[in-house]
DNA sequence: ACAGGAACTTA
DNA sequence: GTAAGTTCCTGTT
């Protein structure tokens, strides 16, 4: 995307007083504009697609705009091989054909840049780097200024004091000495660097294990790849290994690398002069292609495609001309620090008149029952921020407004209904606000959940992500203002400049992140509903949860602590013992050492990285014939115990509630799961005996009782539903115990001669199911044969056609429009399906298996905690409480008065959560803690 | 002080 | 065979 020059950015000077050559890699735009995710949804009316287009001609008038004065050409990859394929067949055979999306509007690109007046060249047998590096060449040698427009690091090999590269996404220039700071390497090195690298995308063979570490380091020792190569035999370790192997092809390498400066060109860069634009021409083009913007600035006289209109602040609507729009740049800002009361009403005006603004609160901490409020700011329109700093605090700080009156002016506001608000993960907002009695409402656009219902996997969806991936826009680090390690300050230590810049610039990026994200994501209707039905409804709803907290009983935990850890001291010596020695028995490394080579017990299995495992599995072979590994077993079981839950939970209990605060995170999992972090309470044990006891921490307040309720078999039960398998519907609508219904069917006995261990087996491939199974993997789960694992299957699929075409369907689903999504439209995008690479490909297809469960699932108890929350509302009685979400499990406190009747309902709720063909069922338990409940 | 791997916990 | 998070150790900053 282009942007013009943002206020922020630093050494950014542009030559205007010249007239540089302008060189255009035309291939690069293209790829970049067709992969901007909210310009994939453009086409014209009657389908032919034209975001890459409009992203190309956006990105070329950007680049007119900064360069008034230069000589731009435009160079593109003529279809075909290259001399590149002559040298190396394999030479970019990893790529996928190009799509026929992007491939269709090539054609009419090159029309339009043609009708423009500009000068455009596609040179059949060679790439458009070739041609760029040879313009370059010729110019520098009459030493003329020359910019190189594009998003490809290999360029960065034709850099000299008179050529600069201009990247096409950040705008930000680079020269001998960027090249030097960017790479670590001089410009005459990049190709010594990228041949020892290696490029996995062209299907280049570098250095096996060499990245960019290893190949500066070599080159600033031996100064070239001819330097490494001669001293190559010196080099240790595996790494000097994987040199000696690859010696043979480096050359190779090297000259695929290198950029070709030699091409015979028709015409030198002065005679390829841009003309004047052909209007006729290009008005009937942007007709053609619906460009309805290029087409307006055209009839105002405007030659160049400048992207400079503010977005409005509103809710975006949902039309393509709107989406062009949305596909603005983060351009010039202007952000306020405000001191006094007077701006401060000024800006409380125009936030009370809005429809929607974006804004964020700056704290002490990122916990929330921790963070103090330090400042606020906000954002109306892009580019245009506040900062309110409240409680900066350090020595000479400004005066600064009163806390309690600002947001005692803010609380009408921020609790207003009607005034929609924008942030970036609103929960913590939400969290820390709420200390401060004030209840945020209004809550319509998270930006972290859009981009997540947007495409779960694509990004990571913090703000630094997504400025860098929707906006191109590299934002200010907190660590770039605050420190890091042991020294990092806290906000209210941060000179109120910087952390105002920090803030505003925050509130400024969430909005400008709304604008863009959102547009795309109201494309697809039902992504949007799963945001706008399930997603940010459930915001406030766990904001709550947390912020009530569960109750746990720390003398409990802390005398289990103690006992457990008498046990383990008991087992160490027992383990000294066996072994002869001392050592410590939480290091796989020395524990392999003893095991393997000390005791010469035979080597089972080896971890990933080839050294011998002592992973569970092993030992719990071994253990049938040595007596360490036994000892060894029982003490990582009890050492997890101790030191993640009976020793740590104590620890984390709110001094202020007296109660455990977990944090739900709505945008971690790819499938639409929650998640949650410090402490987790999602995986608090049950399976083992020991563990158990953890929950008999988890218990009720006085006169309540703890009731849990869950799912029943939940994603089989969906997956009766979407293969709508006869057999599978049938056994649930007639309430059969799944299992032993699935075991009769394979070992063909009557429902009631299934015995305990077929039971058993049909348990292991139910679940093999719901995981994508591979008969190899059923085998190693059941521990018998591939070949009867194999029979298994074959057998299950035979009883149970519906789900094999239901299977196979996903399958092809996936591979065709590589996503899968759940019963309510939840998408879970799958980039490896189509992999090159067998063993990625065989994971991304059982994950396109697993998803719609596992996420149809999640959504499902997304839905109940909605209705759940609602009726909790309606009631307005404290003696209810929602405290714990697990997957498919709801936790909750209820007094014991109105236990009985309570729990019916909500049990009730849960199980018309949703209508499916097949029953939805809840069970529940009731008992004074969450160990007697389950 | 931090990153990565191995191991262990859950649904 | 799916999806997560935490702790500990180890080797590198």
């Amino acid at each position: 995307m282009t942007t013009s020059q943002s206020s922020t950015s630093e050494n950014n000077t542009i030559e205007s007083t010249k007239s540089p050559l302008i060189l255009v890699d035309g291939s690069s735009y293209l790829f970049r504009a067709y992969h901007v995710p909210y310009l994939q949804a453009l086409s014209t009316a009657d389908g032919q697609p034209t975001g890459a287009i409009t992203g190309v001609l956006n990105m070329l008038g950007s680049l007119k705009k900064d360069y008034p004065n230069g000589n731009i050409i435009v160079i593109f990859d003529a279809k075909g091989k290259t001399f590149r394929n002559d040298m190396y067949p394999e030479y970019k055979a990893n790529r996928p054909p190009m799509p026929d999306e992007l491939r269709s509007q090539i054609a009419p690109l090159h029309e339009i840049i043609t009708a423009m007046g500009l000068p455009l060249l596609v040179i059949p047998d060679v790439e458009a780097d070739d041609v760029i590096g040879t313009l370059a060449k010729q110019a520098d040698e009459q030493g003329m200024e020359t910019v190189i427009s594009t998003g490809d690091k290999d360029m960065a090999q034709l850099v000299t004091p008179h050529v600069r590269l201009i990247n096409t996404m950040t705008n930000v220039e680079m020269d001998v000495a960027g090249v030097s700071e960017k790479f670590g390497v001089r410009p005459d090195q990049i190709i010594d660097y990228l041949a020892l690298m290696g490029d996995k995308v062209d299907n280049i063979p570098g250095v096996v294990k060499c990245g960019p570490k290893t190949a500066v380091k070599w080159l600033a020792e031996h100064g070239t790849l001819e330097g490494v190569i001669a001293n190559a035999d010196k080099v240790k370790g595996k790494i000097g290994e994987n040199l000696r192997e690859a010696l043979e092809q480096l050359p190779l390498s090297y000259q695929l690398a290198t950029i070709k400066c030699d091409v015979e060109l028709e015409q030198s860069a002065e005679q390829l002069a841009a003309s004047e634009p052909d209007v006729e021409a290009l008005t009937a083009l942007y007709q053609k292609f619906e460009l309805k913007r290029l087409l307006a600035d055209l009839t105002k006289g405007k030659t160049s495609a400048n992207n400079t209109e503010v977005v409005k602040a509103a809710a975006p609507k949902n039309s393509a001309s709107e989406v062009e729009v949305i596909a603005a740049e983060v351009g010039e800002s202007q952000y306020d620090i405000i001191l006094d009361q007077a701006l401060f009403e000024q800006w409380l005006d125009k936030l009370n008149s809005s429809i929607a603004f974006a804004f964020d609160t700056e704290t002490t901490s990122v916990d929330y029952m921790k963070a103090e409020l330090v400042g606020l700011s906000f954002a109306i329109e892009a580019g245009k921020a506040a900062y309110v700093p409240l409680m900066h605090d350090y020595a000479d700080a400004p005066e600064q407004l009163d806390r309690d009156w600002v947001l005692a002016q803010l609380k009408p506001l921020l609790e207003s209904t009607e005034i929609k608000k924008i942030g970036q993960n609103l929960k913590y907002d939400a969290n820390v606000l709420s200390q401060y009695n004030i209840e945020v409402k209004g809550i319509a656009f998270d930006t972290m959940i859009e981009s997540y219902c947007y495409n779960s996997v694509a990004t990571r969806h913090n703000m630094d992500a997504l400025a860098l991936k929707y906006l191109g826009y590299s934002t200010v680090h907190f660590e770039d203002i605050a420190g890091k390690g042991a020294k990092q300050l806290t906000f209210n230590q941060i000179d109120i400049e910087k952390a105002g810049h920090y803030a505003a610039e925050d509130a400024d990026i969430t909005l400008r992140l709304h604008q863009a994200i959102f547009p795309a994501l109201a494309q697809s209707e039902k992504p949007l509903s799963v945001f706008n039905d399930i997603e940010m409804p459930l915001l406030p709803v766990l904001a709550r949860m947390e912020q009530g907290g569960v109750l746990i009983d720390s003398d409990v935990l802390d005398q289990q602590s103690h006992s457990l850890g008498q046990r383990l001291d008991e087992l160490e010596i027992e383990a000294h013992n066996l072994a002869g020695k001392s050592f410590n028995l939480g290091s796989p490394k020395q524990l392999q050492q003893i095991l393997f080579e000390e005791l010469k017990i035979p080597v089972i299995k080896k971890t990933p990285k080839g050294a011998p495992s002592t992973a569970e599995e092993v030992l719990q072979e071994l253990a049938l014939d040595y007596p360490l590994p036994k000892v060894i077993l029982e003490n990582r079981g009890l050492s997890k115990l101790k030191s993640t839950y009976t020793d740590k939970l104590p620890l984390m209990v709110s001094p202020k509630t007296g109660r455990l605060h977990t944090s739900y995170h709505q945008a971690v999992t790819a499938t639409g799961r929650l998640s949650s972090t410090e402490p987790n309470l999602q995986n608090i044990p049950i399976r083992s005996e020991q563990g158990r006891k953890i929950r008999q921490a988890f218990i009720a307040p006085k006169d309540h009782k703890i009731v849990a309720i869950d799912y029943s078999q939940i994603e089989l039960r969906i997956m009766a539903h979407l293969s709508n398998d006869k057999g599978l519907v049938t056994a649930f609508s007639e309430g059969k115990d799944i299992h032993k219904a699935t075991a009769a069917e394979i070992f063909a006995v009557e429902l009631d001669e299934v015995t305990t261990d077929q039971r058993r087996s049909a348990k292991a491939i139910n679940f093999g199911l719901i995981y994508g199974m591979s008969a190899f993997g059923l085998a190693k789960q059941l521990n018998i044969g591939r070949q009867q694992a194999q029979e298994y299957q074959d057998k299950y699929f035979q009883r149970y056609p519906g789900v094999l075409t239901y299977m196979e369907d996903t399958r092809q689903q996936a591979t065709e429009q590589g996503y899968v999504e759940t019963i309510f439209g939840r998408r879970l995008y799958l980039p490896d399906i189509n992999a090159k690479n067998g063993m990625r490909k065989k994971a991304a297809e059982r994950a396109a298996i697993n998803a719609p469960m596992q996420g149809t699932a999640a959504d499902i108890i997304k839905k109940a905690m909605l209705a759940v929350d609602q009726w909790l509302l309606e009631q307005n009685d404290d003696r209810v409480k929602m405290t714990m979400q697990v997957h498919d499990e709801l936790i909750f406190e209820i007094h014991q008065d109105i236990v009985e009747e309570t729990t019916q309902k909500l049990v009730a709720l849960m199980n018309n959560a949703v209508e499916l063909s097949v029953p939805l069922i809840a069970e529940y338990g009731i008992g004074d803690n969450w160990d007697e409940a389950h």
